[in-house]
DNA sequence: CCTTTTCTCGTCATACTGACGATAACGAAT
DNA sequence: ATTCGTTATCGTCAGTATGACGAGAAAAGG
């Protein structure tokens, strides 16, 4: 029996939050196509590699970070016949929450690394869709499961897990509202015996994450329906 | 630049419920490997071929059945090296969820083609893994959007979609309340002037999907945390 | 001090849920 | 025709969750 080859590729979301906005990591070209043009992290599936383990060294590789803390998942993958120029490739997309760190170190096939506002990217290939998937299930997953604290650090204040809510979801939401809501959820975060310092207002007890994952019930954003 | 080549195929979880039982259509193998066990419905993408299209190719050659009613998604993608004997093979899972039609006849590849209940199947490939993915996410999309009703024919009675669910969550369901929370959530079903006749009881009001995606709010099923 | 800021706890009306009673409308048995 | 079993549909009621918002606690800065 004879079937078509692929070439096989993971491409990453990987998403943060920085200065209360949602930032995807984009890498710019060092090579054709698509040579100096902004794009997803990503690149081939070795010959005898897991697709999350590619994943995992694409994260480490482009990015510097890969430890614990974060969040890694597939995604999805996209296959159109004529979405890479070199020939037929699939990519299978994971989709990485990461809390704010400095700036990524330029990979071995970027020539840069940056953090960029989600929107508006222009990336190269089909990586505009890819983004936009991976921004909606970061949105959802929101709702219903306690990965918001994946772009926290491992100690972190109510406030700081409303600031991601409020920059994934692009919405307001009332302080203590969700205050109540978040320590009354059993098993989204535990209290800890310390306290921020030095800020402004009163001192916020610091939290770490729970050990459920599941958010029962849910928090639902405000749609529009849809 | 070289890079592994790698075959890309398409496997097929798909759904329905019969009898009140969830059931997942399987194939017996007409071929190597694996030569006569049950397997999920798949086959190879073609050269020119979407991912997509490919699985609406299968799941019209393996069942005989595509049209409308019914619903198709990706769902994930496999790819550990060892997981096809013939070489390096990844595969793009998709979930289909059908209303309950007459035994699906076998395909090309196919020696036959079969209607079994979930769990237990003793699948060949890595493809109990890929059933139990597809089923978990068919029980969770039941939970916050109207995919039930892709379970059932295009009039049906809110009876028969809470045996839907029933068989998907493996749970019973109080019939007056889910009667209460199905017709008051907005845009879930919309009412017909018809009614079911000739059965025990009083005639139930037939219903069609209502044109809302999501469901606000959700229905959750009980669960024991995760 | 006093003001500003932020965290945290409380209140209250409304909405939703689970448990379950009661009635309506059919076929089948007496 | 009446009764009975069955299923559909509507209502009730208590417990819980939610949104809107008041108010005190605890810090920094004038």
């Amino acid at each position: 029996m004879s079937y078509p080859v692929f070439a096989v590729t993971v491409d990453l979301v990987v998403l943060t939050v920085r200065d209360g906005e949602l930032c995807a990591l984009s890498v710019r070209r060092g090579c054709e196509p698509y040579l100096d043009q902004w794009a997803l992290p990503g690149g081939f599936v070795h010959a005898d590699e897991d697709l999350s383990a590619a994943a995992r060294r694409e994260l480490a590789e482009e990015t510097g970070l890969a430890g614990p803390g974060g969040h890694l998942e597939q995604l999805a993958s996209y296959g159109t016949p004529d979405r890479d120029p070199r020939g037929r490739v699939v990519t299978v997309a994971y989709l990485a929450l990461l809390p704010d760190l400095p700036t990524p170190r330029a990979g071995t096939d970027a020539a840069a690394a940056a953090w960029r506002p989600v929107g508006r990217h222009g990336l190269a290939f089909d990586h505009d869709r890819i983004l936009a998937d991976g921004v909606e299930r970061a949105r959802s997953k929101l709702e219903y499961t306690p990965l918001a604290t994946a772009f926290c650090p491992s100690e972190f204040t109510i406030a700081a897990l409303r600031t991601v809510y409020e920059a994934v979801w692009g919405e307001p939401l009332d302080p203590r509202n969700f205050h109540r809501k978040v320590t009354s959820t059993p098993g989204f975060v535990v209290p800890t015996e310390r306290f921020t310092e030095g800020g402004p207002g009163r001192p916020a007890r610091l939290y770490r994450r729970g050990k459920s994952t599941v958010l029962i019930p849910p928090i639902l954003r405000h749609r529009l329906d849809g």
